[in-house]
RNA sequence: GGCGCGUUGGUCAAGCGGUUAAGACACCGCCCUUUCACGGCGGUAACAUGGGUUCGAUUCCCAUACGCGUCACCA
């Protein structure tokens, strides 16, 4: 053995810091308890400043997705969770590829044979070794091989795994900030596969190794590998290392029983934009999955991300699970939908706006304020704004308004007051009209909705509509509001 | 099935032996108002069950039930 290499590769490691790190698998897509899953890793680092890294966890050549990994970059860089080292970056303990980290992987698991952690294995695999039935893992014939007779298959070119030799008594505890300690007895594990045939490593195994070789010191990953963690602990002892803080977090769920899954239909992160939300609601909302602050902050939900880095801890991280709640979904994203800028609204709706008018005439910075406040996400846009294009049908009960104390014969009469006034208006601004429209219904000592309502109704054929007769007359323009009163002075029989 | 973990209103959740058991979303009502929305005010609604421990349990312990996870050459 090169001991002179492994001594290297521990001096590389850097020492004293926080260095967490988020550790996806490049599936094409970013699940939401994936994004919490970041999101929290990159809260660690950034809390205590620390390091954040990024590692692409690609071993299973099976499932490989093209152009993945610029998903991976994308999102993380649109929610604002910025990487110190990373494939593209580099950094200290390059390379953050698995694949690339190959033969570092079969070094690290031929040191453990002889450490006596592991033991190479030419079985079948699991399921023949299932249905045989002959044997379970724990009187694995290979376990007792000694390494000469081992070695000799190996270079015979005999196709073998590495696994992961656990003692058959005994107990292991593991510490976890989320779940307290835990401890197994030692017959109830398995001996893992650590090297596959293909000579990848699996999860189980790079992942000690990378987060060893990386200096990791929190390890934040979903509750599935609570159940494996004592055998990670086994590894980390069999090599003499110091074992990080685990950080083992509960999964998102579509509802009770279900956690949830693009397979089933539930929106990922990228479906999640493409169906009107704004990043920054999404990974607020998200936060509050499965976390909340503590002492002065237990009261607050709306959080920007640097304002999220001051406040989060791991005490604050819940032990179950957590549904995902569209609805609350929702209101995070409106709120931050208002929070926008006119200008920011504006860029954001503008495509949602196209979509629904075409209509030359329509400003759209205009409509655009209107609409800014009354919607949870940018999807919502269309359907409101749809009449300024054209004039829907409608029906007359629109002009019956209880509150406003209208019905048919009013709402005539009020259009036809209207007519002659807005005609006449030289200045066709919204103070003009307002001025105009509020003058009348005082003039003909009426309530400003006796007139207001029958002018909103005849413009937009709509029982609701962003903003009102006033607004609605500035932008669709004075022909075609007018046009629009004298259809609907038509429509009521005059 | 074995092992592990979880269980406060419909949902997210605070609580960490003594509280009228917070707050938010949703829902309902009222107010505001040229519609709707926004905003303001108010309301309905919870400690899974059974045993302990204790002067006192939502909080601690043990069962039960239900749920979830895991037992892959996937991560």
């Amino acid at each position: 053995m090169d001991l002179a290499w492994f001594e290297e590769m521990e001096r590389k490691i850097p020492k004293g810091k926080v260095r967490t790190r988020f550790a996806p698998s490049p599936t094409g897509y970013m699940h939401v308890g994936n994004l919490r899953t970041a999101l929290y890793t990159w809260l660690i680092a950034r809390h205590s400043g620390g390091t954040f890294i990024l590692r692409i966890e690609d071993t299973d050549q099976g499932r490989l997705v093209e152009g993945a990994v610029d998903i991976i970059y994308k999102t993380l860089r649109e929610c604002g969770l910025g990487w110190d080292e990373g494939p593209d970056i580099g950094g200290p303990v390059a390379p953050y590829i698995q694949t690339q980290r190959k033969d570092l992987y079969g070094k690290y698991a031929r040191l453990l044979v002889e450490k006596g952690g592991a033991y190479y294995c030419f079985c079948e695999k699991t399921e023949s070794e299932e249905s045989s039935g002959n044997f379970t893992r724990i009187d694995d014939p290979c376990r007792c091989l000694n390494l000469e007779e081992a070695l000799a298959k190996v270079s015979a070119g005999v196709p073998y795994v590495i696994r992961q030799k656990i003692p058959h008594s005994g107990q292991t505890t593991f510490h976890d900030a989320v779940f307290g300690s835990i401890t197994v007895d030692n017959e109830t594990l398995d001996d893992n596969v650590l090297i596959k045939s293909d000579g990848l490593p699996t999860y189980n195994f790079a992942n000690v190794i990378d987060d060893h070789l990386m200096g990791i010191t929190h390890v934040v990953r979903g509750s599935e590998y609570l159940s494996s963690a004592p055998k990670y602990n086994l590894l980390y002892e069999a090599y003499g290392w110091e074992i990080p803080e685990y950080i083992h977090c509960s999964p998102v769920m579509r509802d009770s029983h279900n956690k949830r899954s693009k397979r089933h239909g539930d929106p990922s992160y990228e479906d999640l934009l493409a169906q009107g939300y704004l990043s920054q609601a999404v990974v607020n909302y998200v936060s509050l999955l499965g976390w909340a602050p503590k002492g002065e902050h237990a009261e607050q939900e709306f959080f920007t991300l640097s304002e999220l880095s001051q406040v989060f801890e791991i005490a604050g991280i819940s032990k179950s699970p957590a549904i995902f709640d569209r609805e609350k979904l929702n209101y995070f994203n409106a709120h931050y939908l208002r929070q926008l800028s006119h200008e920011a609204f504006f860029t954001a709706a503008e495509p949602y706006l196209k979509e629904a008018i075409h209509a030359p005439q329509a400003d759209l910075k205009l409509v655009a304020p209107l609409v800014q406040g009354r919607c949870d996400t940018l999807l919502d846009i269309a359907p409101q704004v749809d009449f300024f294009d054209a004039l829907p049908e409608y029906g007359n009960d629109l002009y019956c308004h209880k509150k406003m104390k209208t019905d048919e014969t009013n709402s005539l009469e009020a259009l036809r007051q209207v007519l002659p006034v807005l005609e006449a208006l030289p200045d066709w601004s919204y103070d003009a009209i307002h001025g105009a429209l509020i003058d009348l219904a005082a003039s003909l000592e009426l309530k400003n909705g006796r007139i207001m309502w029958p002018v909103r109704t005849a413009l937009s054929g709509k029982p609701v509509t962003p903003g009102g007769a006033v607004e609605l007359c500035q932008i669709l323009g004075r022909d075609q509001s007018l046009t629009r009163i004298r259809k609907g002075i038509a429509q009521l029989g005059g």
